[in-house]
DNA sequence: TCAAAAGTGTTATAGGTACACCCATGT
DNA sequence: ACATGGGTGTACCTATAACACTTTTGA
């Protein structure tokens, strides 16, 4: 990719920006921050990476990447979030754009957030190419981050829980089988609240694509749980209905 | 804002992109479009300008612009609002973010979307200094679009509805005194859906913020209906209280 | 037989849906 | 008196919440 062509630059102008050069808005970038969720028994942690250099040095912040010229914006994501946890395939959703002309204090740089969850054990720590340390926070207690990315953060969370009311996104998170329990916990966990074992049930047994298997654990010490798991096809045919159901 | 220092341009970059000239990460730029949506006596249409110039001259378009330099994002967006409808002070919401590579035919162009609602008879037409024609079209029948504008109406549309079950959005458009049947034919219209009149108004008397005044229509043949107005105390209330009312 | 967690049942209340009916005003 | 929209009441049904109870396993 060239300079903007003398076409481009004077077609995109506009009346009342005249008196602006109109290189003046080519001297901006934008990035992509993602805020990657990890869940693991009852714990909602968010990966960060330790910044090497100037600004924010020494301080954690999301990982995050500048746009290529030729990549479209969700599959810079989607790149940011392969190159730090090797999995492909997850599911990326974009949260909002942060924009503020001093937002990060060397250039003007506007950053599209992202958010993705995982299981944390199905990532091997330190997997990334160029972030210098990574590590999960609870998202409890989350440390002074760099730029505006507490915000992020927080914006994130909100846009999760709110998934999380409407989307099976556990399906994202627990194992293929899993118990009642398990998925009761995972709800408790992010929405941050607790639910009643019976009522939680009678709710799960009206969604028809958690789907019951004729299995149960195994080598438990106590009663064992029958086992569950996501049916992708019941789950479309919910979608097309009209009866939502949320938590 | 001169071109951007060496310093920013080699703090940005990261590890993975050196196979890159830095340069053309500053190729790109960034803008907002506006959907303003305008609703009038059970209408509801969108705010499009026409193209004057090629790209998709002669096209219908969302009103947009470059973000200035200077220029806060969501600050860009309250400025294309106000230069087209003269209107300070309207809520915009940001929506999504579209990046595709090739969304722009000249260049590479990011844009962020926001919506706003307004009462199509609060706007002198045309009021705009830099749209070479503007008119509202209703929300059913959209002309062929610039860009990919349709794409970016359909989310703004889907965002309002989703906005309009938790949020009294009404109180942007209706009168400061309104009856109730005004207020049902906004939900009816903004939401596509017909509401039972007597359950909409035992819904309505639940919300503590749609207060009842003593005074009631005159000069209608046929009975006069009650007024009521926002009350913006009870609202703060009840957002900060935990039992959330939908539609 | 006990601990631990799975799993079920009962009851009360709140909220949603459908629908019928009455009311106040101008012409 | 009638047309027009305003406004209310009832009966039914479903969803939710609180809570007590029973069941199955390993140790």
């Amino acid at each position: 990719m060239t300079a903007p062509s003398k076409a481009f630059r004077s077609r995109i102008q506009q009346d009342d920006i005249y008196s602006i050069p109109i290189d003046d808005f080519f001297k901006s970038a934008f990035s992509v921050d993602c805020v990657i969720f990890g869940y693991h028994e009852k714990q909602l942690k968010v990966l960060l990476i330790e910044r090497g250099t100037e600004p924010y040095g020494g301080y954690w912040a999301l990982p995050g990447d500048l746009v290529y010229p030729s990549e479209d914006l969700d599959a810079a994501a989607s790149r940011v979030l392969r190159d730090l946890t090797s999995l492909s395939d997850i599911t990326t959703r974009q949260i909002h754009t942060f924009g503020k002309v001093d937002r990060h204090p060397l250039g003007r740089v506007i950053t599209v957030a992202y958010a993705a969850i995982v299981e944390i054990q199905d990532i091997r720590p330190q997997a990334s190419s160029w972030a210098s340390d990574t590590k999960w926070h609870s998202i409890k207690r989350l440390p002074k981050l760099a730029f505006d990315h507490k915000e992020i953060v927080r914006s994130a969370y909100d846009a999760i829980k709110e998934y999380a009311r409407y989307e099976p996104i556990w399906n994202e998170v627990l194992p293929k089988k899993f118990t009642l329990t398990q998925l009761q916990e995972f709800y408790e966990t992010v929405l941050n609240k607790a639910f009643d074992k019976g009522n939680f049930r009678k709710k799960i047994n009206t969604m028809k694509f958690v789907k019951a298997l004729n299995e149960s654990q195994k080598n438990v010490n106590h009663r064992p749980s029958a086992l569950y798991s996501f049916d992708a096809k019941a789950f479309k045919d919910y979608r097309e209905s009209d009866t939502l159901i949320e938590f």
